[in-house]
DNA sequence: CCGATTTCAGGATCACTGATATCT
DNA sequence: CAGATATCAGTGGTCCTGAAATCG
């Protein structure tokens, strides 16, 4: 039997929770956990959308956009609209506030990653980067 | 900004999220959960222990031992008994069937890992194990 | 008294299920 | 009608805090 500590499942997983926790703590300096980010980041990139598309571009399940949404828009950092093309369907638009959060929250992600990679050389870290991409299927 | 899909912690998040279901799916056939294997696997590896001292090898957190041990003990895997040396601890010890379920989930483990890191060659696995282990700190 | 161990109660976040109402 | 969208209620696992009881 392999030595538990070994496992390259295991050892996946306990990477990611100490980059996860030290992610999320700078991220709460500025109020916000990792969905906040991620919406905010999307739409940015690819400009507003409805909760459907935000949901396949972050990865946050189906069912728990409206909360997200919901407390982005009370800290006026986005804005929900009715798309009137399509009554089923919310527009969810990043305001100048939600742009002024953002680069805050990149700012504190960017210092969270150097942190988390610190112990490997940017080569190291580019072909971490490419393996991780290949696992993932991308 | 990088694009949100490129960010390292991310794919580090997402791909540990993945193998974890994939891992989750393999323990879930035999009943058991991550944390009911690194316990049952430490036990293997390194005998009899109490629970402070599971706690530290397994990662499984401190006020959290109590549950897996009883659920453990429920199933007849392992045996919870009073250390007479020192009578606040407890000495958890594996049983046979124990080690028959560990022996179970080691194949259902080592079918998951064969999923999750198919899209890497043998010498990539290797080298995103050697990468990971820098990043943990081993 | 201090420190270690076990145990319990509970919080917060997260991934997920399932259902409903509305609209195309 | 089927299919998509937004919403809501609730479950279960995990990580974590805090505190009590027992013992060295």
């Amino acid at each position: 039997m392999r030595p538990l500590r070994i496992l390259p499942t295991r050892l996946l997983s306990l990477a990611a929770m100490r980059s996860d926790r030290r992610v999320n703590e700078g991220l709460a300096r500025a109020g916000a956990r990792k969905w906040h980010y991620a919406m905010l980041a999307t739409l940015a990139e690819s400009g507003p959308a409805s909760q459907a598309q935000l949901s396949e571009r972050t990865g946050i399940f189906r069912s728990d956009v409206v909360a997200v949404v919901n407390e982005l828009a009370e800290r006026g950092q986005v804005e929900r609209a009715p798309n009137p093309a399509d009554r089923r369907r919310n527009v969810i638009t990043l305001t100048a506030a939600g742009r002024r959060q953002l680069a805050r929250l990149d700012e504190l992600i960017a210092e969270a990653e150097t942190d988390v990679f610190a112990a490997l050389t940017p080569a190291e870290r580019q072909e971490l980067v490419r393996l991780l991409s290949a696992l993932v299927g991308e």
